[in-house]
DNA sequence: ATCACATTTGAACAGTTGTTCAATCGTTAT
DNA sequence: ATAACGATTGAACAACTGTTCAAATGTGAT
């Protein structure tokens, strides 16, 4: 898959592009960025991955997990919820790769899966500091 | 509002902390990770953020901005879709300060509001490409 | 084998979200 | 004034989301 999806050249780029057949104000405008979308494939996944973001509880269990690797039962815990509310949301995160886990006996312990997990929710939080 | 909202000395650490009652395996840990959360305020302001992210709709809205300012006729002629179905998103993307406008006569033009628009969607494209 | 415990799963429910449609507002021109 | 156009708004609707509850799975101990 092509680094730079946002060039016309991107590796979906015979997929349909929708076209706007009125003539229009700024058509040149329009048409000239029309180009620079990324595919629709990236499009989707990169909406899904900013859902999963998207909720107060799935990104407080991220922060849990910046200090120490975790089991849901800590997390349920710390977050004062059930162990099958923390469960259902665990599992969005690891379809996500946002986090990894392991087994040891009973216990599934919970880790980041790597480092853009912290870059990301960094660069919201300079955003709403600001 | 402080700029670490990462420890206890959080803008609002006089709010009410989740206690764990019950003793547990990994009590010790849980209770050394607790005050590393941000504050609920700033919880649900980075959640909201990322809400506003998660809808392809408005992803597609940010990146015809990338390239230029457009009226909302533009975006919605580039997407397909009804004006209406744009000024609705518009007003999301608004509230959460990721674009600002102009009028000019009868037309109104959108803009990203800074930068951070980029590197978050760059973050995030990053992620999913990895 | 049975029990206890950690975790997962599926169905159900209320709450939220995005688009459509019709109506309205703002601005410019006639 | 009226008309035309761009943009916005509100209600309605289907589709989706997060939590709860009960049941099931997996693992280790007795």
């Amino acid at each position: 898959m092509k680094k730079n999806c946002t060039s016309i050249d991107c590796c979906h780029s015979d997929e349909e592009i929708p076209r706007c057949e009125i003539p229009h104000v700024h058509g040149d405008v329009v048409s000239g960025i029309r180009p620079t979308f990324p595919c629709d494939e990236h499009l989707y996944a990169l909406a899904d991955l900013y859902k999963v973001f998207g909720d107060s509880t799935r990104i407080r269990i991220l922060y849990a997990l910046f200090e120490a690797e975790l089991c849901v039962c800590d997390i349920a815990d710390l977050l004062g919820m059930s162990p099958s509310a923390i469960s259902h949301q665990l599992r969005v995160l690891k379809q996500a790769r946002l986090v990894k886990y392991r087994r040891e006996g009973k216990t599934v312990f919970y880790a980041l899966a790597d480092d853009h997990v912290r870059t990301i929710l960094g660069q919201g939080m300079d955003h709403i500091e600001e």
